[in-house]
RNA sequence: GCGCCCGUAGCUCAGUUGGAUAGAGCGUUGGCCUCCGGAGCCAAAGGUCAGAGGUUCGAAUCCUCUCGGGCGCGCCA
């Protein structure tokens, strides 16, 4: 539609210029937008507004000229000048009745497009420290994640979704030596537990299966464990040195081929435990990407070499630095430190090289906000590397704030304290969380209300949603009851019978799905998507209370149908990009 | 101190490639069920778009400054 009215107008500005009205050089693009008030009509175009200057006359002048010029077309009722010049396009009612016919024809496909043209994007998200179970700061990240994926599914890329599996480095050593602590606990040796490892319980259920696993074949006296070690916190020492000093001595003790047993066991139980978290929240990926691999396979030490082949990395203090002030950072940064081990960042390094080695077009990745500052670092590594940093799209997701009772609930990770995704799963439900999640921007800080959450009533918008489309369902069940059945083949033949108003402003609602489909996909911005179907059940709901569809007249009850199950069919499948269930009954 | 994000109705938030009288939900007040699910609908009240300048036909939207809030500034990950 707009792209006929746009035709309409391009036709109009010709026929002007043709005439001499208007100069033949005016080179201006032509935009149609929809309305935001009902009494503008259903378009509007601004094009007078903009080519005022360039053609030397008054908005509104121009804009009846324009007007006047426009050929006629069916689809049009009426056309008008309006406010500082605007033109106003009234569509005929048989414009929207197409719609219904589109969405019954298309189905589930309704909404998608090829816009993507199948080009390979890639989405990395969550991809939390597998040091613990996911917390509801994940579970933004992860619903988040998981609808911009569906978004670019839909309108045709190829996704890659993807999670990167931190299972290298100082924080994996720090759990793998709180496991075996409480495994020497869970074999009777008396031993402190160090300020700085991991408290959860988790832990010691995992070192409970450890133990039912391995017996106290890896038990060692606490005296061999705890002797000679720099004091710990609470002791008025340093928490740091007294944890590293501790993973060297458990590596001393285990071996390291025992060592990585232990260590092994810890990763793999909390990564099971988080990818089926996942998983029953509708969360899948394509990959989980070990960053140890990323060592093992040398890439590491290549990504290091491109950058001092390039000149980009310089020696000091005993560390290796990256120049990424070059491009805009606000200090280099150390990539391979004193001791010779790289840093974290060498890793992300050699990671976003892979990423961009494997072919992406483009690659999202999608962040905590407290991240931010680490952006620019990555943009300049890449584009050190000879990549263009333009491929790579940063997201970054604000934390939620879980309230109760209109209380604050206080969240630490380091008190041990904080709200398991599992655990709000379990309160509020997968459909409330997902759709929670994402009804926010995602820069915007989020105040995530439990109790609204549970609550069964049109306040939550969830079930507002879900009503609607349970709603239809029991219509159709009650059409079945009464022994009639619906016909589609008559329902579209007669829509020239939706001719109320009501009618009309669900068409008008539903025509508008795909637009907000492409642009909540190429804007990652999913709460276009959740803002819009409570829209659309608000526009359901209000027809149902204002006209029976299971009437007398035939022809006009088929139609009343076809618009009603097409308005299902769009609410299914915008709560399918979301992941959130679509129900046949509350 | 420097950098990034944010500030819109009592509350939670939409609206920013600059458009018309700034919207929605909740909450408040008042209405609507012999009728397809009232888990719904209709209506009213509610605004200095944090503040001050600037840019222009036009600013919540762009620029500058001020105030207020969050986050980040490791040879941690």
């Amino acid at each position: 539609m707009k792209q006929a009215l746009e035709n309409l107008v391009a036709q109009a500005l010709a026929k002007l210029q043709d005439s001499g009205e208007l100069r033949p050089d005016l080179a201006v693009e032509i935009q149609i937008e929809r309305t935001r008030d009902r009494r503008h009509g259903d378009f509007a175009c601004n094009i007078a507004l903009v080519l005022a200057r360039q053609a030397g006359k008054k908005p509104r002048e121009l804009a009846e000229r324009i007007t006047a010029a426009l050929p006629a077309a069916p689809a049009i009722a009426r056309v008008e000048v309006a406010g500082p010049g605007f033109i106003n396009f009234h569509l005929a009612p048989e414009a929207y009745h197409q719609v219904a016919r589109d969405i019954l024809e298309a189905g589930e496909a309704y909404g998608r497009s090829t816009l993507g043209h199948g080009r390979r994007v890639q989405v990395e998200f969550v991809s939390a420290n597998p040091t613990g179970p996911l917390h509801v700061g994940h579970g933004r990240g992860a619903a988040y994640g998981a609808a911009v994926a569906n978004l670019l599914v839909a309108v045709g890329y190829q996704v890659h979704r993807e999670y990167y599996v931190n299972d290298a480095g100082r924080q994996m050593d720090i759990l793998a030596v709180s496991l075996w602590l409480r495994y020497l606990q869970r074999c009777g040796e008396q031993l402190p537990f160090p300020a700085n490892g991991y408290q959860g319980q988790y832990v010691i259920d995992i070192a409970t299966a450890l133990y039912e696993l391995h017996g106290e074949r890896l038990r060692r006296p606490a005296h061999e464990v705890a002797s000679g070690l720099p004091s710990d916190e609470p002791d008025g020492g340093d928490k740091e040195r007294h944890i590293d000093a501790l993973i060297e001595r458990t590596r001393t003790l285990l071996g390291e081929a025992d060592y990585r047993l232990v260590f092994d066991f810890g990763l793999q139980a909390i990564l099971d435990d988080i990818r089926e978290d996942l998983e029953e929240f509708g969360v899948v990926y394509e990959e989980w990407y070990s960053e140890r691999s990323l060592v093992e396979r040398g890439l590491v030490r290549r990504a290091i070499e491109r950058l001092k082949q390039g000149g980009y990395l310089y020696e000091r203090d005993g560390a290796w630095w990256f120049r990424s002030t070059q491009f805009g950072d606000e200090k280099d940064r150390v990539v391979i430190r004193d001791n010779g081990q790289a840093t974290y960042f060498a890793h992300d390094i050699a990671y976003h090289m892979d990423k961009m080695e494997r072919g992406f077009e483009r690659v999202i990745d999608i962040w905590g906000a407290d991240h931010h500052g680490y952006v620019p670092r990555i943009k300049a590594a890449l584009a050190a590397l000879g990549d263009d940093p333009q491929r790579l799209d940063v997201l970054l997701v604000q934390f939620a704030s879980l309230w109760r009772g209109g209380q604050k609930i206080p969240m630490s990770t380091r008190a041990g304290q904080f709200v398991t995704l599992r655990e709000l799963r379990r309160e509020v439900g997968n459909d409330a969380a997902r759709f929670f999640y994402v009804m926010r921007k995602c820069e915007q800080h989020m105040d995530f209300d439990l109790d609204l959450a549970k609550s069964q009533t049109s306040d939550n918008p969830v079930y507002y949603i879900q009503y609607a489309h349970a709603r239809i369902c029991s219509v159709m069940r009650q059409l079945a009851e009464k022994g009639l059945t619906w016909n589609q083949e008559q329902g579209l033949a007669h829509l020239r019978q939706l001719v109320e108003p009501h009618e009309q402003e669900l068409l008008m609602t539903l025509s508008r799905y795909p637009e907000v489909i492409e642009s909540a996909a190429l804007a990652h911005e999913p709460h276009q998507l959740a803002h819009y179907l409570r829209e659309l059940a608000h526009a359901f709901h209000t027809y149902y209370n204002a006209h029976p569809f299971i009437v007398e007249h035939a022809a006009l009850r088929d139609a009343r149908l076809a618009l009603v199950l097409a308005t299902r069919q769009v609410l299914a499948n915008g709560l399918r990009i979301l992941g959130v269930s679509a129900p046949e009954t509350m």
